[in-house]
RNA sequence: GGUCUCGUGGCCGAGCGGCUAGGCAGUGGUCUGCAACACCAUCUACAACGGUUCGAAUCCGUUCGAGACCUCCA
């Protein structure tokens, strides 16, 4: 097995040999959602993306930890520490609790990963449920002397961390930047430095979702959850942080800066960003009114795409990007990826029916090779991708008769192309519900159309060809003279 | 305004000093009653202008263009 991982690190700039603290072991956070709506095609693409550097982790034979938070408190609406909580406004508006809103929204969540096949974290800590290691943590910041309180509430004191670490490492800024170009002052009194950010925050008398401290009753800021969370289930360090690239400033610069504080030593090792997916060339977001729900890509109800597609198909077409570039979704990307996707499949059947010969005439072990080459570059899924549909034209030559493959070859290349396409890159087949009705029916139609190809009378065998194709079945009249159909 | 990233053929997207990326589309074939499907083969390229180098899409500089972050966001 080929360990020889490398990991671009978005602190140090470069790609790093990959080495985990606890060898065979690997401990993997990944921000999760905040529960306030529903989660979009471009907050998929950030977990699919971790669910192949979960998946290939795996393979390579690490035991992994892998931990994504549910955030359903303490996400406000403004970064400046005011504002109104996300889920609890949206509460306020749907008139429900806000625990209706997280439960809804969770749900929904998961049915998503489901669909795109993602796997399960194994750990899925909410914020809410660790109040008190949140508070902990708090604590013990305080008494290192890198937070104050203040009117009930507790803030981060960024300047004299500063003093000591470097703030903004993560982000490649400069606290004289980032002083001179604070705009939003409001509501901001309490904070000795308006870079200061909150750890706990009292609670207004109307706030539905608080909880005593020894500071007031109130909630915990939106970066505490994570570094509570990550701490707890995996050591005040672990190997790796991914996060969708739009939190690396403030919200992974402030988890560094309270992790250091806290423990006095660097809470990541490996951070890794996965980049934005825009769509028609721009970043999908919500508040932008530019964003498409997966639910609207699987039924095909939305205004920028004329058809439906399989969630296989949008995975299968993010695997062709390699995670920290931005990636385009368009109506042509997406169908050019979907025929892609097709031809994979059809080639990895199309293996199990190639015959065998005493040698094979390329090199199986070299073309597997490139499999692992590839994803040990950073996870460059595109490569690996590209490597796969090597092996299905070497296929389609077996099948010509212009290359062979022994039999052996042929187990091995069958084995290392399934556990890619399968358990790496999470792809897997239409699970399309053929029932045994549609069988015969198919049976009787086919029949019946080889009956009128006999007759010659082409204008009912077409008629029963052209409809099916409507109904979206390919009828494929094979060399042999059998005619074979199917539904993808 | 500040910080940063990026500009690759008709489209999407790898590569990042010398070696075919890949997919889709196009074109030419094979197959076919005609097709479709499938398969085979194949044409288009590195934003512009300078520089470094034996050699640059790949390094440096300038210009133009796009995007991200600095404010909620995956």
């Amino acid at each position: 097995m080929n360990k020889n991982l490398q990991i671009y690190n978005s602190h140090s700039g470069k790609k790093e040999s990959f080495e985990s603290i606890n060898k065979g072991f690997v401990g993997l956070y990944v921000c999760g959602p905040t529960v306030y709506n529903y989660v979009h095609l471009g907050n998929c693409r950030t977990f699919i993306s971790f669910d192949l550097v979960y998946r290939y982790l795996q393979h390579l034979g690490y035991k992994v930890r892998y931990v994504r938070n549910i955030t359903d408190v303490g996400h406000l609406e403004s970064d400046a520490d005011t504002g109104e909580d996300k889920i609890a406004k949206k509460a306020r508006l749907e008139e429900v609790e806000p625990m209706e809103i997280v439960q809804q929204y969770t749900i929904n969540f998961h049915e998503t990963m489901k669909r795109f096949n993602n796997l399960s974290p194994n750990i899925e800590p909410t914020a809410t449920g660790h109040i008190l290691e949140q508070i902990d943590l708090i604590q013990k910041i305080i008494t290192n002397g890198f937070a104050y309180e203040a009117e009930g509430s507790v803030y981060f004191d960024v300047n004299k961390y500063n003093k000591s670490h470097a703030y903004g490492s993560l982000s490649g800024r400069k606290i004289e930047d980032l002083m001179n170009n604070t705009r939003d002052l409001d509501g901001q009194q309490e904070k000795r430095n308006p870079l200061d950010f909150a750890l706990w925050k009292k609670a207004s008398k109307e706030h539905l979702m608080k909880w005593p401290s020894p500071w007031s009753i109130g909630f915990p800021g939106w970066h505490l959850e994570c570094s509570a969370m990550s701490t707890k289930y995996l050591g005040e360090s672990f190997d790796i942080h991914g996060g969708g690239m739009d939190l690396k400033f403030p919200h992974h610069e402030c988890e560094i800066a309270q992790g250091t504080s806290a423990n006095c030593k660097d809470p990541v090792n490996y951070w890794m960003h996965a980049n934005m997916l825009t769509l028609n060339g721009k970043k999908m977001s919500k508040s932008a009114d530019n964003s498409i729900l997966p639910e609207e890509l699987f039924t095909g109800k939305n205004k920028h795409f004329s058809k439906s597609y399989n969630p296989m198909v949008i995975r299968f077409f993010m695997m062709q990007a390699h995670y920290r570039s931005t990636l385009d979704f368009t109506e042509d990307a997406i169908n050019a990826a979907e025929k892609g996707y097709n031809r994979l499949f059809d080639g990895l059947e199309l293996l199990q029916k190639v015959k065998t010969s005493d040698k094979s005439s390329e090199s199986v072990e070299i073309l597997i090779s490139a499999f692992y080459a590839a994803m040990n570059d950073d996870f460059n899924a595109p490569i690996l991708v590209a490597n796969l549909f090597n092996a299905v034209k070497f296929i389609n030559h077996i099948n010509d008769g212009k290359a062979s493959i022994s039999s052996q070859d042929k187990i091995q290349l069958d084995k290392a192309m399934k556990d890619f396409i399968f358990n790496v890159l999470g792809l897997k087949q239409d699970t399309e519900i053929k029932s045994s009705k549609l069988d015969s029916l198919m049976d009787i139609i086919v029949d019946l159309r080889k009956q009128a190809r006999e007759d010659k009378n082409w204008a009912t065998s077409d008629k029963i060809r052209d409809g099916l194709q409507k109904a979206g079945i390919q009828i494929k009249d094979n060399k042999d003279g059998k005619t074979s159909w199917s539904s993808h």
